[in-house]
DNA sequence: AAGTGGTCTAGACCACCGC
DNA sequence: CGGTGGTCTAGACCACTTC
């Protein structure tokens, strides 16, 4: 807790926790200014942060509210399987089918904008929740970024990228939905011919590396993709 | 035009593209304070712009720099079906399926927090994208925000709420892959049991008030979805 | 050590809302 | 009209990167 803002920041937080109902106006910034004992832009920040977050929303010329209930955080993160999993409320594991040391195929070299002569390293795995299968993923990554033989499958992906260098930063991806081959499905526990959401990620660092080609294959039935937009015309 | 951080932000994403390459520097802060003639703040305000566009990046104690390319504009904003297609570069057409004045079903009297007996409006179209069908859409807007029989299906429909006082500002989505129906496939000209992309959005205005539920389903072989993801742990 | 972005102050005026 | 958030100035010091 650092700085200021976040201080002003966590202070309103808590009263809105504590005293505010949705559209409940919030003290306005001249007296928050008063009452934390800083300066208007201080304030302006804090709040600016709390609305990133969805918790209030600002009206020009009338005042600053607390936002509707359950509007929070639905903004998607860039999460690990495992992140993802424990915030929805599941125990992750998983099941590696298996580890290689490839030539890039053409989708990922494209993507990861390597020579398909480059090698790269493969992870397969099947991911479970509560002990059901639930997805599977398929990583790709370039042998420079990470060699296949230095990689430890017990630990976290993430961070064994942060600690060698390439902290995952930014990613896109690609949501669309497939029909299961057969071996998917057997794999998913599902019938054959199910439908199922498929998400291809290009991860980069901050400065815009290209780390990472994920594809994951969800049960449709067992997975579904929540997020919140906005106009923002401008 | 009318803000000067708009016209400093108007300008380095001219010189972005006049003569800058993805990771090349920026002038720093001090710099574009003296160019423009202005002061720190509206030339941070200016980049923290450029920054939620995805067009650069800071480096704290380093530098401003270019982000990468076509890592542009890929947060997903909250559009309407024609704003959509013609983004992808479609030609968007409509056909009319069914409109009624019916009472709330159970899912979206829920969503929207009416009772199971208050009435909504209910649209079904087809949508087309350069006359292939490509999405089945039904939405549903309680009558209390437009009238069955105020309804013109000829003109946005987001613009009619917009002039009855609920400009739709924020919306939820839900993105899952389902199995299509039969009727649904023959609407959708694809093959029975394919798969397809179902997307549910409950939308808001500003003020949070709840205008629209709206359920989209769209052909799995003609739309994908596409969003940018941050870590952003702090 | 020099230069960068990150935070912060103490003011000011403008644009908009509601009475 | 008074009060609100939105923009803007001209400074200051801190934290970090780079050499």
């Amino acid at each position: 807790m650092a700085h200021k803002y976040e201080q002003v920041a966590a202070s309103i937080r808590e009263s809105i926790a504590r005293s505010l109902a949705p559209h409940d106006a919030l003290a306005s910034e001249r007296e928050l200014m008063a009452i934390h004992g800083v300066s208007r832009m201080t304030v302006r920040k804090a709040i600016s942060v709390l609305v990133d977050e969805g918790r209030v929303y600002n009206v020009h010329g009338s005042g600053t509210y607390v936002g509707s209930a359950d509007i929070f955080s639905k903004t998607p993160k860039l999460t690990s399987f495992t992140e993802d999993m424990i915030s929805r409320g599941s125990v992750p594991s998983s099941r590696v089918l298996e580890v290689a040391r490839i030539a890039a195929p053409d989708a990922v070299a494209t993507a990861l904008n390597l020579t398909p002569s480059d090698a790269v390293t493969q992870i397969r795995r099947l991911r479970l929740a509560d002990d059901t299968p639930i997805a599977l993923e398929e990583v790709f990554l370039p042998t420079t970024v990470l060699e296949t033989e230095s990689l430890n499958l017990g630990a976290s992906l993430y961070e064994q990228l942060r600690l060698a260098g390439h902290e995952v930063y930014r990613a896109e991806q690609e949501i669309k939905a497939i029909t299961l081959t057969r071996e998917d499905s057997l794999l998913l526990e599902v019938a054959v011919g199910s439908a199922a959401l498929s998400v291809t990620r290009v991860s980069s660092s901050r400065r815009g590396h290209l780390i990472e080609f994920a594809r994951t294959t969800y049960r449709a039935d067992r997975y579904t993709f929540q997020l919140a937009v906005t106009r923002d015309d401008k």
